[in-house]
DNA sequence: TTTAGTTAGCGTAATAATTACACTAAGTTT
DNA sequence: AAACTTAGTGTAATTATTACGCTAACTAAA
């Protein structure tokens, strides 16, 4: 049986990922993603979503085809529905690839969070897409640029409130890094002394016992979140954060 | 020309209002909104959307319809997408009162604040809908319970980081009216000197010159939330908590 | 007119959280 | 062995939060 195709709802993906120093976000060339000779031009990965499909589930399955990975961190952000987000070409192309008659689009934008493990680069390099620099992103197709925007807002609120940067990191982590990436997403320079203070005092975060090797200084240790805990402590309350940042 | 109907989107509305004491939402009877004799089972206000219009415009279609008024505060929470959140007798119910061939409906939650009124009582009556204690709420169609939990939850949330209690209370109005919204809200006592000295320290309230009369104890004083401070300093910032309140 | 009842409105001391700030430790490279 | 690099630590000053009880100003009832 064919799986009908819904032509006015959609799925869009800021898919963020960290890589030491810079976040950066999985962009896909508008045509290749088609299956078409690359374009040039880029957009965040989306797909129509299926009739029967929830959207959560066509956010999974568009993550899944983009890195290969299943279960990936993802949260809802909001809807775009500005009745002339999509029309002229865009409708166009839209209604062609996908072979139904689209008429008026609206998305609901996901935002999601991986750790850039060499493999996923691999993989969505064979897919064609690029980890762009937030900062550097200049242009993309429909509305996208306003989505982004969107999800780098959301990221820097969540990440005052849950536990969402361990989602970015290796499960093994140095406090530096902890502390790179959240520099790296609020755009702020934090004190070293502070920081570890507050993430060590949360009482989620725990060492490991082991340390780096090779490097060229004191080697860090490397701690890990406890995962476990925070479901535990978690359960049952409205609202609990994850460290009480003063905003 | 004729407007088209969305089939597939709808947006419904977790209307709330403040009595002075107690917390309300506004439900519509399921019937009488399609313009029926009532059936005794409630829901939140919404509609399907037009083909031409944005969500936005949809959620103040819907609450204009059901308040007479315009530009009442409005935030988006979130979609419902379950595949089979609509289904059934209520898939044939929306089909036929609509006339449209509904098969599968995702509903964009929006919540909505406004001032209670005499006014906004006689409208609702006369629309045939109730304003209904939220603690007394047993039972909606569809998965409207969700939605109202999920818009309670979103209301505290935002309570704490933006001025939306004054959406709720008069233009000008005592410290202890905005106490007792704010308990209502988090269900939670709050501690009077405590209060008052986080609200007044904000900046963003100013007393108005006049106080209660024919009150059986010492009058009140009135307050007013200065709108226009708050929309001067939030300008360019990401990000600004009205007030600091440790969660 | 006095008394009782009711809510408004205020201040302080103890505790807790945040900030600002500089040096030694432990590796690698030259 | 010296130079380089980042890791890792503590304290004192400031600021924010909490807990707590009495007098003021009005109305209604006696």
């Amino acid at each position: 049986m064919e799986r009908r195709i819904n032509s006015s709802v959609s799925v869009d993906c800021v898919v963020f990922g960290f890589d030491g120093t810079a976040l950066k976000v999985l962009l896909v060339d508008r045509n290749s993603e088609m299956g078409r000779s690359p374009s040039g031009e880029y957009k965040l990965p989306g797909s129509l979503i299926f009739q029967d499909e929830s959207l959560e589930v066509a956010a999974n399955r568009i993550l899944e085809n983009m890195t290969g990975l299943k279960n990936i961190f993802l949260r809802q952000m909001r809807v775009f529905s500005d009745p002339h987000r999509v029309s002229g070409e865009d409708i166009r192309w839209i209604s062609e690839y996908y072979g139904v008659s689209a008429e008026r689009v609206i998305t609901v934008a996901y935002y999601s969070l991986l750790k850039l493990e060499k493999r996923i680069l691999y993989y969505t390099a064979g897919k064609g897409a690029r980890w762009a620099e937030v900062g550097s992103i200049k242009k993309l197709a429909l509305d996208h640029k306003s989505i982004l925007a969107e999800g780098l807002s959301a990221l820097s609120r969540d990440l005052m409130q849950s536990p969402i940067a361990f989602e970015l990191l290796p499960r093994r982590f140095t406090i530096r890094q902890l502390q790179s990436l959240y520099e790296a997403i609020l755009g702020v320079e934090i004190d070293n002394r502070n920081f570890r203070k507050k993430i060590l005092a949360s009482g989620y975060i725990s060492l490991t016992g082991d340390r780096e090797t090779g490097v060229t200084h004191k080697p860090a240790r490397f701690y890990s979140f406890n995962h476990a805990t925070w479901e535990r402590d978690m359960r049952g309350k409205a609202k609990l954060n994850f460290i009480n940042w003063r905003i």
